[in-house]
DNA sequence: AAAACCAACGCAAACGTTTGCGTTCACGGG
DNA sequence: CCCGTGAACGCAAACGTTTGCGTTGGTTTT
């Protein structure tokens, strides 16, 4: 049960602990027969450093935090993927939870990373955060990057894709396809992502607004439950849109649910968008529309900004890095021609 | 950003570091009015343990390491909220990896959890884990839980549902919708939960065998591109299956993108039990039956079974804890009477 | 042969916290 | 007045590791 430890090697060597520090090490100052010895006895035994020590010398722990939303979404599980990925190759440990959309939530977990002493932390906003003092603590505490469901109102490093064009990507192909009654269904009011993805839905709509006669954004939430209520309500109406535009790909979902029990036709009398492009978008029937982002490689690029950070000191500016994303069109969205496959 | 400790509030108060000790847990020991000068001035600097100090003392790290298969299945990714919900009440912290369902990956968690000195492993075999010798290492070295995806090579506590039963309702349930031909769509050969459930597959056969004219096993992976095209391989034959058992959600879906794209119709063709019940069995369409295990308790009870092992010390015996399972039936697999909602 | 040097290693402090065992002081009892 | 007592606190070691600065020998230089 005891683990092995360098005074273990010493005393069975009978040499001193800092000659088995520097030979694990090969120092040169060391002789090399030592070195061998050493380090013989130390793969014999099966020794490994004590963390507690090194975090204890270096006042570090070599140890990230990362706080998401909810892991069941497929997005945050695959960009937890790349955090990983990155972690490891940079001899980090990965502390990961979840806020499950709830603010308080998301403070305890803020305070749990704390109290464990992760050198660095990395967040994606749960979607009713809008106090944002137990972040505001950490700036000038701790290293913190931010991806997906940033916040401009912090000075922290953030990776997240260009929302605004995205949507006006996909707003564009629903007009394409023949929608002329467009409607957005939103995240909440203040979140950041969904702000600029109505920004390039306004933008798209402008561009095309000899073409859209009507279009409205409708705020709603991310679970697919209430996405569906809100879906529904809005269906109802007379004018009812013939073309949606969702925040994500569970609200999308709520939404397509809603036009089925509506008897709704989809993409004939309702075509449909969606944003991430979670596997199931693609299993469903119709198969779902959606935004594509480099899921990976956003959870790896924000890793490497956060250590490079943890690593470089005080001196470090915040930084930004947004990537392109792709649109996915099937059979949501896809009208008049003659149906392909997907 | 240096961290106040201890010795801050002690050279502050103009006390020694003992007594500050001391008098953050209220010791008696200390006069009443220094233990109120310290607590105040602790809550007013923000004072908080050194976690790394903490376990170096206590050769305990409070930390709990979890490796699972992949977190983009939803039930490992409900579990873990289990197991943080349990892990934070008893005030440890999770540390939590994949294995994406690779045998090596597997190997080399473990061997990082080990190296960050977690208390305990709670672990979910990945698919193609045959070799079980990193986890035969940690055998009285280190508290050890498995769930779900468990082995009986070992002698660790094990949670897990009652495969057999299970299966055995799940495949009466499709004879009793009128199927005759039922396959098995299995996991791998060598996995526990698997052949389980075959065993109850084989039992419910048996049961009705005056009714079921043809039953067979194929074994495939738990990705669901490869799941399709066992499936598809196995629906070309002439005298193809009118009724198929999967061994888990993805699964299934794979069985049924195979059924479309081969024109059979579900469920009048061709009815289908998934094993999980996930969120996208009811989202998919035709929805999926399937069979539901209670996911959040067990991540908690392996959890509270790991922490107690880690607590109790030495003398604590392995023990198994089994849950009862429910199967939904949706319309993959209703037949005949009046189709209702769900 | 003395001085200088180098290779090879040991000593001890430091990181933050806990804890067994002092030590100090005031006070009460005899 | 002296001793005992107990309250209130300090000292120092310990956990495992690293690292600056010794301290040994022995070898080379002049």
């Amino acid at each position: 049960m005891a683990a092995v430890t360098i005074k273990d090697i010493a005393r069975l060597l009978n040499v001193s602990a800092s000659t088995v520090s520097r030979a694990l090490k090969g120092s040169p100052e060391i002789g090399r027969e030592t070195v061998a010895r050493v380090q013989e006895t130390a793969r014999r035994l099966n020794y490994r450093p004590n963390k507690a020590a090194l975090s204890l010398l270096n006042a570090r722990t070599r140890t990230i935090g990362v706080i998401v939303p909810n892991l069941g979404y497929h997005f945050f599980a695959r960009a937890l993927q790349g955090v990983e990925d990155e972690a490891r190759e940079r001899g980090y440990t990965v502390i990961a939870c979840q806020s499950l959309e709830a603010a308080e939530k998301e403070v305890r977990n803020v305070e749990d990373m704390r109290r464990s002493g992760v050198d660095g932390l990395l967040i994606s906003l749960a979607q009713h955060t809008r106090d944002l003092r137990h972040l505001k603590e950490l700036q000038g505490q701790m290293p913190v990057v931010m991806f997906d469901r940033v916040s401009d109102a912090l000075s922290f490093s953030r990776v997240f894709v260009n929302n605004v064009s995205a949507a006006f990507g996909a707003v564009e192909h629903l007009v394409k396809v023949g929608c002329r009654r467009i409607a957005y269904l939103a995240g909440p009011a203040d979140m950041m992502i969904s702000n600029h993805r109505m920004e390039g839905f306004r933008m798209a709509v402008a561009r095309h607004r000899r073409k859209v006669t009507d279009a409205r954004v409708v705020h709603t939430e991310f679970d697919q439950p209430t996405a569906m209520r809100s879906a529904m309500s809005m269906l109802r109406r007379k004018d009812r849109p013939d073309g949606i535009f969702a925040v994500s790909d569970r609200v999308a979902i709520g939404a397509m649910e809603a036009a089925r029990k509506m008897g709704i036709a989809i993409p004939d009398e309702l075509a449909i968008v969606g944003f991430n492009d979670e596997p199931i978008a693609s299993l469903i029937s119709p198969s779902l529309s959606s935004v594509r982002q480099p899921t990976l490689e956003m959870g790896r690029m924000s890793t490497r900004l956060l250590i490079d950070q943890i690593e470089a000191g005080e001196g470090f500016r915040p930084v930004i890095r947004t990537y392109m994303t792709r649109l996915i069109v099937r059979a949501s969205s896809r009208r008049g021609s003659k149906p392909s496959k997907t």
